[in-house]
DNA sequence: ACAGTAGCCTAACGATTGTTAGGGTGCTAG
DNA sequence: CTAGCACCCTAACAATCGTTAGGCTACTGT
């Protein structure tokens, strides 16, 4: 018997092993009896786990959407300033990066078949939801002048979130979240605000 | 004359469409009946002017990587200070992404692919030659003192490239490449700043 | 003991893939 | 005028794709 070969977790051992190989090579790149092989299975097998490659996709990235829609839940609620909004926000992101980096990666890199999946209306609501979140709040930021004028004009939601996402390319040793949020937040903040380091004294957060 | 149907210009126009296609869906998930609909013309023809899928891409990928090869060899011979020949080489990576972004794009997304590819060995050689300027000019930064201390035991080269080729899916309009010069120099450089000094930053329970 | 079923197998299906064969049309050089 | 080539076509090839059908084995509850 293999490591842990119990029950039921033969499944989430297809899970794994096809969100990596999703990840690396691609969805349409990726085939049934490579993902079979991976897990010492034929391909015929894992239609008794999952009706559909389809419904293996999505059964990857909702589990990562979950997650990640819980702490976006969290942060929407907490009463913060909205830089600090702001770096929860990122640190949420790329915490869910770190959990589910190979989910994060095929949303990220096939997004189009993201967008065609009759499975994914779900995901791709929360989607919407995440990406008016994050509107607000920068523009929040914005409105207080803490962030630098350079970025009003332009989407720094998209920029921010191609930055993190980008990101899950790399291996969580090599660089880590507090790095990235030190260059992003660094990178848009107005300079002179920079310069206070951290938020105005008169402004309690109960 | 007339930009319209030239002489040989149809082989461009194969090549400009298949490169949107390979960019946005991926190599595998584009196929070649796509990329001669998109052309209007028939799969079959599409092998008068390239011997196979293969080759297509590779043609797209070595125009790109004539490009930014000129480039780092110019900056590679000129005599400039740490910080300001690595600003010349974002520059240049951002113009690089400019002109050749859908190449770029497939670079950075069907990396098994280019890995695989029997027709990219001079590419693949390439990229090894200009991680090595990377490396070295990041080095030289680092001793100098002007890069911030928290990166000088990361590979600050994989943080920028992954940074700089995500911007690629940006649309040129939405972001300039001063924006992103702005983030990723100011977010490195010496000296560093605290962020958030004395309150812990919101962090994800997970 | 025995029926049920979870889990995996082999074999094969139709559809689609990259690619090839071979022919047609129109421009161009001699 | 005519031979030749550039260019594109239709038709089809073998291989591979996701998926289905049906059967075997081992464990489970009663």
């Amino acid at each position: 018997m293999s490591q842990g070969t119990g029950r039921a977790n033969k499944r989430d051992a297809v899970l794994r092993e096809s969100a990596r190989l999703f990840a690396e090579r691609g969805v349409e790149a990726t085939t049934m009896r490579v993902i079979a092989d991976a897990c010492g299975m034929q391909a015929a097998s894992l239609y008794h786990h999952f009706a559909s490659k389809d419904e293996l996709v999505a059964a990857i990235l909702v589990r990562s959407d979950a997650h990640i829609t819980g702490l976006y839940d969290a942060i929407r609620d907490a009463p913060l300033e909205p830089v600090d909004r702001l770096e929860a926000m990122i640190r949420a992101t790329l915490d869910n990066l770190g959990h589910y980096r190979d989910a994060a990666r095929i949303y990220y890199r096939d997004r189009a078949h993201v967008a065609a999946s009759p499975l994914l209306t779900q995901v791709r609501d929360h989607a919407v939801a995440h990406d008016e979140l994050w509107d607000r709040t920068i523009d929040a930021a914005i409105a207080a002048g803490r962030v630098s004028p350079r970025f009003a004009a332009i989407s720094l939601r998209r920029l921010l979130q191609e930055l993190m996402w980008s990101t899950a390319r790399l291996r969580g040793d090599a660089v880590s979240a507090d790095d990235i949020v030190h260059v992003l937040l660094r990178g848009i903040l107005a300079p002179e605000l920079e310069l206070n380091r951290g938020r105005p004294p008169h402004r309690p957060k109960s």
